[in-house]
DNA sequence: TCTGGGGTCCTAGGACCC
DNA sequence: TCTGGGGTCCTAGGACCC
């Protein structure tokens, strides 16, 4: 059953967004198909990437449906495409196309906005379809009697400075349907991280610990697996009544280690836990990344102790599942 | 209305160092 | 000893996106 998966081309870029329903695999082989066209794709979440296809002999909209048939015909995977002179109008294009498909089965839009048409292609549309505008500021606008795009095209500098702030300057850019950023390389991931919603609030120390633990196990192995290690662990906590904190903090060395995010994050979680307070959502996540460099001189026995049973322990989840292995206990009370 | 999960980026304040 | 500025790092929270 598949998700999506979307594709974006420009004057000539094009965003294509589609639909998958296994992640990393089908991501991997539409952004092979991607890539076949142009070496010019930037990948930017698991099923949208840009392309810079100014340099290819077609014409926007003939390159988008060669993209949708390729896809469709060797990985069965619809796609929406925009296209457009630059990343912003692709994107929004893209979603544009999309939405407008009324249908029951996944969009196959295209969408391609002429060059010089970028500001009367955003200004009937609501201010939500901007990026970098949701919900919360959609309502601030709204106050204000501000609900298209062109609205805000006709504002004065000085009312926008007062709505956005510093981001003001970018913000009259883009509702101008202006934006130079290059298509290039994704920067790489920047955070790791789990979390859970229980099914039921939990007030037992036990069980949250049991939790913390789980989480930072399947953060540690994400890490192993994609060859990064961390500076900075956090949790993320959920009360009942919603209200979400975070606590964070810093080690010495990066680390992937099972040990090290388990004995950070139950620490965390005993700075802002009280014993019986109901907790909604509990998660854990490593951020500071950097590629895992192991410097022998640095490594004790423990660790490489450690080291050598994590990966064991990595390879047999690998090939027969997370559950073959039971170190800790999932706690039973995850949704499902 | 009753709220999932995994991310990115920005801001603001405080600590620390030079 | 005090003051101040600037830079950097850390922490916490929020908005936004898919």
């Amino acid at each position: 059953m598949p998700m999506a998966q979307a594709l974006r081309l420009c004057p000539d870029l094009i965003t294509v967004r589609g639909h998958f329903n296994s992640y990393s695999e089908h991501s991997q082989m539409v952004m092979d198909i991607l890539s076949g066209l142009t070496p010019l794709v930037e990948q930017i979440s698991i099923d949208e990437a840009f392309l810079d296809v100014t340099d290819l002999p077609e014409e926007s909209y003939r390159i988008a449906e060669n993209i949708q048939v390729q896809i469709y015909s060797k990985l069965e995977l619809p796609c929406s495409i925009g296209g457009a002179s630059n990343k912003l109008i692709a994107k929004i294009a893209t979603n544009t196309a999309k939405s407008s498909h009324r249908s029951d089965t996944y969009p196959m839009a295209i969408r391609i906005i002429p060059f010089g048409k970028e500001k009367s292609f955003l200004a009937p549309l609501q201010v939500g379809e901007m990026c970098g505008i949701g919900p919360k500021s959609v309502a601030l606008l709204e106050k204000s009697g501000i609900k298209t795009i062109g609205d805000l095209q006709n504002l004065p500098i000085e009312i926008m400075g007062k709505i956005f702030g510093n981001f003001a300057s970018e913000m009259a850019k883009r509702v101008q349907g202006m934006d130079d950023r290059p298509v290039g390389d994704y920067g790489g991931i920047k955070s790791v991280s789990n979390e859970v919603t229980f099914r039921q609030d939990i007030r037992d120390g036990i069980e949250l610990l049991r939790a913390v633990r789980y989480l930072s196990e399947k953060v540690a192995r994400r890490l192993r697996k994609k060859g990064l290690s961390g500076r900075t662990v956090r949790l993320k906590i959920r009360w009942k009544n919603f209200e979400t904190h975070m606590r964070q903090t810093t080690l010495d060395q990066p680390t992937n280690q099972d040990s090290v995010i388990i004995s950070s994050a139950e620490k965390l979680l005993h700075s802002i836990w009280k014993e019986g307070k109901p907790v909604r959502l509990i998660g854990v996540g490593v951020s500071g990344l950097d590629e895992t460099h192991y410097q022998l001189s640095l490594l004790d026995d423990a660790y490489l102790t450690e080291k050598r049973l994590l990966d064991a322990v990595d390879f047999l989840k690998e090939k027969y599942g997370s559950d073959i292995v039971k170190k800790g206990i999932k706690p039973d009370n995850f949704r499902s």
